[in-house]
RNA sequence: GGGCGUAUAGCUCAGUCGGUUAGAGCGCAUCUCUGAUAAGGAUGAGGUCCCUGGUUCGAAUCCAGGUACGCCCA
């Protein structure tokens, strides 16, 4: 260590208090970028046991949010964690390409809507398009990842368009096909005739919308006796040209009533509710006697092909709304699909792929048929089949794209037959921890048990092409390899095959069984199987990378939004599952959403998406990732605001800032290197102790912490432990810093706020990777030539246990508690904390007194008193009076009162009171007579000790001697001129360690106390020399005022 | 419509097994400390612990029903 004054050798890069840190964040990414220091911190772990991360892969179709913020953030923080702890742990980065997002972005660029037009553009140009989409995103999401310091290997990346990844998925399709769980069915389905696809049931939902839709009831009259209808009931009125039969329900009692000059058969229940009072019930009707009775349908545009128009049973149909009589129409519900199969009955469908009635529906040809339905309504009231049309108000789902109302209609396509393995699903996620836990048994776990088939097929052209072929005789194949396509392949493949539409389309095989050609059937597949293989896919297995594979599935580790529940969560589980019996990940956590300053969901509609780089510009990522790590339990929803980040980079990111900054500028100063020295910790001052202590239980707590994939508590404890460091440890230590002397406890001081500092820096490197780079570097790296060269490279730091010490932690809990209250004490007394005082007295048991006797000193000068003594009580901190209580004694005494008020007054009142309590009898003398006083006659108030200020919190108390002796006072006053005169250094810009002249006129009472106290005052402010009343020339000149006192005070460097 | 989750100070959040006067930070007010700090300390104001009912000697906490918001499903 140099001297003081003496040429300096900084050791540190300077630190200024004032940081920007997004361009501190800016710099270290090119450090990153330059030294490749994300590939060095995989090399270096090469070899190591792996832990298994899996990324889901967001669907590039948009520019990225906040929530993607908060996904890939928690997804980059354990593995991080689990690098520094000596694990390999492979980031390959991954891209979800395909799906109907990407289509209709595409068609919304090419001003297009609808299959139809698609085709017109030519199903090579859109898929082109398509392709083209993506890659126009992922570089937004490349920077965002980059910028938040997500390190995974996005030049590894697997994308699900690339043809390995299709060959992979179509693999995995072969083994599901194999064990004959792939077959192929008509099913009613949720369908955007807009889009000219079904929607799976997670997006069905997110369009569901309160709509109003006619609702009418009908009259079907019975074919052998046209005076008595049918009263049917429906919300969808254009399919009653499909109608092929109505149910009733055996379980509901119907009745015959005449209305209005009809007689109408309806359930019974609902008469009232139907038709008013006017309605009387004729008689009561079996659902036994309905069956089978033929009635005239409402239309006749299509023939059927099967017996139909007559009434069957169904267990569904219910007695809450509607008459209790339901139409069928197989062709456009599930229910009624159903029945339909039960019964035999036709399937009519006079409705196109786009929605429309077709050409034999003759008035209404070409209308989409939700359109339609007012003129189908007009059209039944003409014929008197009406008898009622209301408005009716229900949930409706909508296309969650196009927003086209969706119609339920009977469509063939593809399925896995997931139903079959729910017990191995069961089973296998028994074996996943969930975070949080109740995820497992609740909402996946219910997920599981109403486990419905895989709707696998999509009617689109972006996405992986289902790899069926079938041949004229309906032999089908399914491919799993290009091998195998090559191979049945009747014309050589081209090179460099696109496994896309349409060019797919064009291979033709040769049926393996009857030898005719077979040609591809039209689907492609949810996107969703896509990102459910990737545990295989993104290795090309089983065609390359057997040996990784194994090592690397399942994951560890695997992270999303709740969302992906049903979505990515399931797909990985079932299709795995279907593989191995065996779940794909171990360990998952499951975000909450991002919501706005007010609790609703950000939607773009809405406008209130926070972009995340209006914060990573203005505050920084480092800040973001803390406030999202620490802010609450990732897994609950989060309100979000750029202003609440303020908070965390005031509150955290500064303090940890400054008390680096505070460290480079005295290490500098004092050219402190700690490579040169060595202080065994055990030979350390009590605070530095105490400090080292405290970081080993931090480091024990961060650990377990983020081992239970707990990044807040961890986080929390972090933030904490920076702010005891800052406002207790710094803040005490100040002058071992700032002293000229240059012993052991200044040594200790740097060693240990070094260790502390490197140490904090390595602990923070998977929270916030920037600032603990910047800090490891600057403290480390300049110092340590053979130092890994960023913090990224280090070991996660382990507790030391030879440093723990509990009981010194219990002694410095005691004595800031003890401190907290006097402080509390003085500011109660209005004395300030500079004025010296004579005397604290701490009330504490014996252990507690002990641990703040090993303390004394730093006691003594936190509450600025000259000594500490013990009290086992309150009570002796506090005085009483007794009072006479004048309800009693004025009845009593009348006018001898006040002589009574008097006698009270001058008794001792412990000892007076001692003696009540204990039931002896007070006697006071009144005018020469005896007279006793009873305990109720006298009140006890509590009063202050006079020259005593005390504090108490539960059973703790601290008085503090208020008396302030002129001694006492001109020590107050001495302290007090130290500070302005450190007031002035600031204010004259003078550096920390200029020494300076200063020259003092006026206040007789102040130059005293300055003759007095001169070595304390110089060797404070740095001052070489004081002239009292001398002559100063130049320098920076200020006329104190202090308790009325006047003083002139010029201050000047003296130049070195 | 059903399932899961959330609701505590103006704001962001803690609150252990049911147990004393429900806490912290921010913000606000008053005071105070300070040659690292954009900071620190003290005090104060600020609470229908979402509502209703129940269990209990005792409920923010357990139970039932509701409300609002989010997610999932229909």
């Amino acid at each position: 260590m140099t001297d003081q004054g003496n040429a300096q050798r900084q050791p540190y890069s300077p630190v200024s208090p004032k940081v920007d840190f997004p361009a501190l964040e800016e710099e270290i990414l090119s450090f990153w970028r330059d030294k490749s220091i994300f590939d060095k911190s995989l090399e270096l772990r090469r070899g190591g046991e792996e832990y298994v991360f899996y990324e889901g892969p967001p669907t590039a179709n948009g520019k990225p949010g906040s929530h993607h913020v908060l996904s890939r953030i928690f997804k980059d923080i354990y593995p991080r964690y689990r690098n520094m702890c000596g694990y390999s742990v492979a980031r390959k980065a991954g891209w979800d390409t395909h799906g109907l997002p990407v289509e209709l972005e595409v068609e919304r660029q090419l001003g297009i809507g609808g299959k139809r037009d698609i085709e017109q553009v030519g199903i090579e140009k859109f898929n082109r398009l398509c392709r083209e989409s993506i890659y126009r995103y992922l570089e937004d999401w490349e920077k965002l990842t980059e910028r938040i310091a997500f390190w995974i290997d996005t030049s590894d990346a697997y994308y699900t368009l690339d043809s390995e990844y299709i060959e992979s998925v179509w693999w995995v399709l072969k083994q599901i096909w194999d064990k004959g769980l792939l077959y192929h069915d008509y099913k009613v389905v949720p369908y955007c005739a807009r889009c000219g696809t079904a929607l799976s049931s997670h997006e069905v939902d997110q369009g569901y919308r309160t709509v109003e839709d006619p609702s009418i009831y009908v009259y079907f009259p019975l074919a052998d006796d046209p005076g008595v209808s049918l009263l049917v009931w429906t919300t969808t009125p254009w399919t009653l040209i499909s109608n092929v039969a109505a149910a009733v329900n055996p379980q509901i009692a119907y009745a015959e009533v005449e209305h209005a000059g009809r007689r109408l058969i309806m359930a019974r229940d609902l008469v009232e509710k139907v038709l008013g009072g006017e309605a009387r019930i004729v008689r009561d009707v079996q659902a036994d006697e309905l069956a089978g009775k033929a009635y005239r349908p409402p239309f006749d545009f299509v023939e059927p092909q099967e017996r139909a128009h007559y009434v069957v049973t169904a267990d569904f149909v219910s007695a809450d709304e509607g008459t209790g009589i339901v139409h069928i129409a197989p062709a456009f519900g599930a229910d009624d699909l159903d029945v339909g199969r039960a019964n035999g009955l036709p399937v009519i469908n006079p409705v196109d792929e786009e929605g429309r009635f077709q050409a034999q529906v003759e008035p209404w040809a070409g209308s989409f048929v939700k359109d339609a339905d007012p003129r189908i309504v007009e059209e039944l009231e003409g014929r008197g089949l009406l008898l009622a049309a209301v408005p009716y108000e229900h949930s409706y789902p909508h296309c969650w794209r196009c927003d086209t109302p969706l119609i339920y209609y009977a469509k063939a396509s593809w399925y896995i037959r997931t139903t079959a393995i729910k017990e191995q699903l069961l089973a296998a996620n028994e074996t996943v921890n969930w975070y949080p836990d109740h995820i497992k048994h609740g909402r996946f776990g219910d997920w599981l048990e109403n486990n419905i088939d895989w709707a696998l097929s999509r009617e689109r052209y972006w996405g992986t092409p289902l790899p069926v072929w079938r041949c004229d005789e309906g032999h089908e194949t399914c491919i799993g390899s290009l091998e195998e396509l090559a191979r049945l392949s009747r014309e050589d493949l081209p090179e460099d095959l696109d496994l896309h539409r349409p060019y797919i389309d064009e291979v033709k095989l040769t049926c393996p069984d009857c030898g005719k050609t077979m040609e591809r059937v039209p689907e492609v597949i949810d996107a969703w199987f896509d990102s459910g293989s990737m545990p295989v896919a993104q290795w090309h297995y089983p065609f390359e990378n057997q040996e990784l594979f194994k090592r690397r599935f399942p994951a560890d580790f695997i992270c999303e939004a709740i969302d992906q529940t049903r979505g990515w969560f399931y797909s990985l589980m079932a299709v795995s599952t279907l593989l191995f019996d065996s779940s794909s990940y171990r360990n998952v956590v499951c975000l909450g959403h991002i919501l706005d300053r007010e609790g609703q969901k950000m939607s773009k509609s809405k406008g209130n998406v926070v972009e995340p780089w209006q914060v990573l510009d203005r505050q920084g990522a480092d800040a973001f990732r803390w406030y999202l790590f620490t802010v609450s339990s990732p897994w609950y929803p989060r309100r979000f605001f750029p202003e609440a980040i303020d908070e965390v980079v005031r509150k955290f990111m500064l303090t940890l800032w400054n008390t680096y900054s505070f460290f480079v500028v005295y290490a500098n100063i004092d050219g402190f290197d700690p490579g040169a020295h060595q202080v065994p910790a055990c030979e350390r001052p009590l605070l530095d102790r105490w400090l080292l202590a405290s970081l080993q239980k931090l480091v024990a707590e961060v650990r377990d912490g983020l081992e239970d994939y707990d990044a807040t508590t961890s986080g929390r404890r972090i933030q904490e432990f920076v702010d005891d460091l800052s406002n207790w440890y710094v803040r005490r230590s100040r002058r071992r810093f700032w002293k000229s002397e240059e012993d052991q406890d200044k040594l200790s001081a740097y060693l240990t706020l070094h260790e502390t500092l490197t140490t904090v820096a390595r602990l923070l490197a998977p929270f916030t990777p920037f600032i603990s780079e910047e800090i490891y570097r600057n403290l480390v790296c300049s110092v340590d030539p053979d130092a890994p060269e960023s913090v990224h490279l280090c070991d996660f730091p382990r507790a030391a246990d030879e440093l723990e010490d509990d009981e010194l932690l219990f002694q410095m809990e005691m004595a800031r508690k003890a401190v907290n209250l006097g402080r509390a004490a003085r500011n109660k007394a209005a004395i300030k904390t500079r004025q010296p005082l004579a005397e604290a007295i701490i009330v504490a048991d014996a252990k507690e007194q002990q641990a703040l006797e090993a303390l004394e000193q730093l006691v003594r000068e936190e509450l600025n008193v000259k000594q500490v003594s013990y009290a086992r009580d309150a009570s002796s901190l506090s005085g009483i009076v007794l009072k006479p209580n004048l309800q009693k004694l004025g009845p009593r005494f009348g006018p001898r009162r006040p002589q009574v008020d008097a006698a009270i007054a001058a008794l001792d009142p412990e000892s007076a009171l001692r003696l009540l309590e204990e039931g002896g009898s007070l006697g006071i003398n009144i005018e020469g007579s005896e007279e006793v006083l009873s305990r109720d006659e006298i009140l006890v108030e509590e009063v202050e000790r006079e020259g005593l200020s005390v504090e108490q919190q539960g059973g703790r108390a601290v008085a503090i001697d208020t008396v302030v002796t002129d001694e006492l006072r001109r020590e107050g006053l001495a302290r007090e001129l130290v500070h302005k005169l450190q007031n002035m250094r600031k204010q004259a810009g003078f550096e920390i360690e200029d020494t300076i002249i200063a020259c003092f006129s006026g206040s007789e009472l102040l130059l005293d106390v300055l003759r007095e106290h001169e070595r304390f005052f110089r060797s404070e402010t740095l001052c070489e020399e004081v002239r009292i009343a001398g002559e100063c020339r130049g320098g920076y000149s200020e006329t104190l005022s202090i308790e009325g006192e006047e003083l002139s005070v010029t201050i000047d460097r003296v130049s070195a």
